[in-house]
DNA sequence: GGACAGATTCTT
DNA sequence: AGAATCTGTCCC
């Protein structure tokens, strides 16, 4: 299969995390409608981005063609799950910040006992990857072709500007300026804005104002 | 080789 | 507000 947003150059990669809202993530019984994307560019051009300081193993895969998956461990227990972009040597990625299950509630419910509610299934990238069950050993698998665990489809129906909202990207510090966080407007899904605050370090340290 | 911050989530 | 505790980066 093949998708216009595959051949697009990494400099699109905002439009391509638009595009992708209403996009169905598929993986292992579980279908969830994306409701809530983040553009991250790479090399210079966005210090928020994983690749900004270069190719490490961890990054490997946003230097390659677009479609795959660029999985990574967060803060040593949660996973998060990005589609590359670009052609390859031009790095970028698109994070699946969060969405809807639109089917195989119960497979999702059971991977994750802590959502209280239906909504709270895969609102959060972390939450996201774990009702779908993906591993990090899906790291570099191709999410069109359904040689992977995780296979992308389009919408029947595009998702309309008008239902579009686009701000600053969740819990980072650089380029606030960019409004490269897209999210289906109204959708109970989305997560709320957070500011990222710097975790606590020793209170004799920390700030009083 | 060590310190530290981070594209997070759950519990207190 | 704190904990869990991996990975990259920066500084010695």
């Amino acid at each position: 299969m093949t998708y216009a947003w595959l051949d697009a150059p990494a400099t699109a990669v905002a439009d391509t995390a638009r595009q992708l809202l209403g996009w169905l993530a598929v993986a292992n019984g579980v279908t969830i409608r994306l409701t809530e994307t983040e553009a991250y560019a790479g090399l210079g051009e966005d210090p928020a981005s994983h690749a900004h300081r270069g190719r490490t193993a961890r990054n490997a895969v946003m230097f390659g063609p677009a479609g795959h998956l660029y999985l990574y461990r967060i803060y040593g227990l949660h996973t998060c799950a990005n589609v590359t972009c670009g052609p390859a040597g031009q790095p970028a990625a698109v994070l699946l910040r969060a969405g809807q299950v639109v089917d195989g509630v119960d497979a999702a419910r059971s991977r994750r006992p802590a959502a209280k509610r239906d909504i709270d299934l895969a609102s959060g990238p972390a939450r996201l990857v774990e009702a779908l069950g993906v591993p990090l050993t899906a790291y570099g698998t191709s999410v069109v072709d359904g040689t992977g665990p995780l296979t992308l489809r389009p919408p029947t129906e595009p998702v309309p500007d008008e239902r579009v909202l686009a701000g600053p990207r969740v819990g980072v510090t650089a380029a606030l300026d960019l409004a490269w966080r897209f999210s289906i407007a109204g959708d109970p899904t989305v997560s709320a804005y957070r500011r990222h605050v710097p975790r606590s370090r020793g209170k004799e340290l920390r700030r009083t104002s």
